[in-house]
DNA sequence: CGCATTCTTGACACCAGTCAACGTTAGTGG
DNA sequence: CCACTAACGTTGACTGGTGTCAAGAATGCG
């Protein structure tokens, strides 16, 4: 599910919000009618700087981003993984500052939307800013999750956790095939995202794959039993909030 | 500053939504206006279950209030603590199932607005939707900054940002003087918001003492160095957005 | 006063971080 | 195609930090 250069750049964005909101026709052209502009980011690059203020939100089209607290030290914080559809700063349209960093973790397409013209739409199309608003709660949600999985599982169903939440990601985005997807990190990054020392990933790699439940290769993730992987892991995939929606 | 009874229940909420967004005197009005009922919380009673569906948002009055997962195994994990003016689950309004709990630690009061309620008010008042949902993004900030302190920091800096962000937002509402604030935590609580066992908090808060900038005694924290306390835990508060909107 | 809850302290074990060396892979240029 | 290099991953040895267990002290409440 390659997105072709001659696609709408926001369809991905479409298909992510009917996930949760289904749009009307019209809400839905409003949406891809957005002036975006694209930008191409190399591996490590760059695409919102902690600290700024944010001007233009960000929609993945291609590739992976990733949120990240850079730490006085120096060291970063992983804070999310974000894929084609996703809006990894969507903070950015309400707030004066940016209060963490965005970044390719391989080469990564995106798209650039001027907040003005965001806020615009939203003036135009009202039910839009709740969908929008209900995006950035899913958002929110996934941290909650995040915390209680760094804070509170030991690393082997921690990583089990963190590999379900992108796999189950990844096949909603329909970006998984054959039990397997597309995760370009390194394990070290891994574990800069669970709170773990590079050789502590490795060994709880390790031991993971003696489960046979998965297995990760240099970028891909490949998930070989899901039950036995999500019971590790303790993974519930409620705070995603698949397909759920409130009737206004 | 206590709040007195006979005090609309909501005037924490327009103070707080100051903060952030300055509202006109109609949007002032509009959200005192809201039909709230008020409800007394003992200890450790539940205002939201997790799984449930979200029908009312809730208002902290007086006291503190806890987000919290709970874990398969009946332990909980804290996810933040709301005191005046907060809504700790503003997330229901949107969403179909409350993926966390919310809890009283101490006695408390809450105002309880039917979900109808609000969203028949950012209808009517299209501004406020936009100030709710700024609301919501602090919060989410303020999760980010729970993954990175539970995630990065050893335990004395970790619980020392902690203490930090609990006094600062006290501060803001109005609910410390004299370098004092409320925090009706019991130390196996802030373990469990900490990702620390209730002996490591006894042994951390120890040694964080013997620094002179804080104390912490049956509920109630003393702050006796706040610039020291602040570096020890690397304490920046730009993601609790002070004082600071985006013109619309 | 007596009981339940919370806090403190010490002893101990083990998990996970650090250091260091080596292996593996991908990419580059000859 | 091979040689070389840099980045990434693996493993072992070691250490220290943090959890667990257990006992006792302090506090608050009835």
């Amino acid at each position: 599910m390659e997105n072709g250069t001659n696609e709408n750049p926001l369809t991905a964005l479409v298909r992510k919000l009917n996930q949760h909101s289904p749009l009307t026709r019209e809400d839905e052209n409003a949406v891809r009618e957005l002036r975006a502009r694209v930008r191409n980011l190399r591996p490590n690059e760059d695409v919102v700087v902690q600290g700024a203020p944010p001007t233009a939100c960000v929609v993945v089209i291609d590739g992976m981003v990733a949120r990240y607290h850079l730490r006085a030290d120096g060291g970063r914080q992983y804070l999310g993984f974000h894929i084609a559809g996703d809006m990894p700063d969507a903070q950015g349209l309400l707030l004066r500052t940016m209060d963490h960093a965005v970044c390719a973790t391989d080469s990564a397409r995106v798209a650039l939307i001027q907040n003005a013209e965001m806020l615009a739409l939203f003036k135009l199309r009202r039910d839009l800013a709740l969908v929008f608003w209900r995006e950035t709660l899913i958002d929110a949600a996934m941290f909650r999750a995040w915390i209680t999985n760094n804070s509170s599982r030991p690393p082997m169903p921690r990583m089990a956790h963190f590999f379900c939440e992108q796999y189950y990601r990844a096949l909603a985005a329909g970006l998984a095939k054959d039990g397997r997807c597309r995760l370009p990190l390194t394990q070290s990054q891994i574990g800069e995202a669970l709170g773990l020392s590079l050789v502590h990933v490795s060994r709880t790699l390790r031991a993971l794959r003696k489960t046979q439940t998965m297995d990760f290769v240099r970028g891909t993730l490949a998930v070989l039993d899901w039950k036995a992987l999500a019971e590790i892991g303790e993974f519930d995939p409620v705070y995603l909030h698949p397909h759920q929606f409130q009737a206004q």
